[in-house]
DNA sequence: TTGTCATTTGCGCAATTATGCAAATGTAAA
DNA sequence: TTTACATTTGCATAATTGCGCAAATGACAA
């Protein structure tokens, strides 16, 4: 049963659903440095966390040069399934910011590979005239 | 998105997923006592741990005489019903002894109600009485 | 009222978990 | 090999959470 409830305790952590479900809704899975930008958050905090959810097999990580590509994983188990569902059913609203953020990161790509490092000039004059844009 | 991570947190400990699984499962609702003796846990774990549920909307209780009943809440919200399906996906073999507990426990009714306090002579002769069938 | 039983709660301690920093590791290009 | 960048990890600390005890509350019957 530790299994279970491990994976619960996993996504009630607001920093792993976030990055869980990004990484869901992103499809084609991110780099470290694509969730850092889209998150916000530290490297530490990102690799952590997707260490955490790749030991419950929530996600799995591969390496693609200096990148560590993370997507997540496509569950045949009924529980995780109706995890995923549970966590899709949260209203959009609260991930307004996530979404945009991650649609302008990915957007930053170069034959569908991510090829800025964190906090690039590129990302954050996409981000600077988005942000004009909609204030 | 606060009260999300709360309802994940809450079925991430054990004692609180028991409790919530046992009073799904007993359609009925129990009281406190029926809890105690089902899940074998104390009153302040069983009363803290229920309060904790209600709180977050997944138990309700009423007052019924010396007694405090509490059952699951029929939730209409897409994220719960999901959230209760996960539970339900997991294997019963992790709730055997939990099961089979509660339907000695509610055996000892009379009319649809608890008549016998938590640990008394007629719930120890049931539990003794079945295990000793079981080995 | 008094006593008894069922349940709840305040408080303090123990255990767990999250976080930041700094150092280490891995990879590719100069 | 050296350098730069991406990612990971060990360690110490802060914050959160769980748990037991003892006392309090609520309800009913003697």
């Amino acid at each position: 049963m530790r299994k279970y409830t491990e994976i619960l305790k996993a996504i009630s952590d607001e920093k792993r659903l976030r990055i869980l479900r990004t990484l869901i809704k992103s499809k084609t899975g991110m780099c470290v440095c694509e969730l850092m930008d889209t998150l916000g958050e530290q490297p530490y905090n990102i690799s952590r966390n997707l260490k955490i959810l790749q030991f419950l097999g929530l996600v799995e990580g591969r390496r693609e040069g200096k990148w560590v590509v993370y997507s997540a994983v496509q569950s045949r188990d009924e529980f995780l399934k109706y995890v995923i569902k549970a966590i899709d059913s949260i209203p959009n609203e609260f991930f307004r910011e996530d979404d945009l953020r991650m649609k302008l990161r990915l957007n930053l790509r170069q034959a569908g590979r991510c090829v800025y490092g964190v906090n690039s000039r590129a990302w954050n004059e996409a981000v600077k005239k988005i942000y004009k844009q909609i204030l």
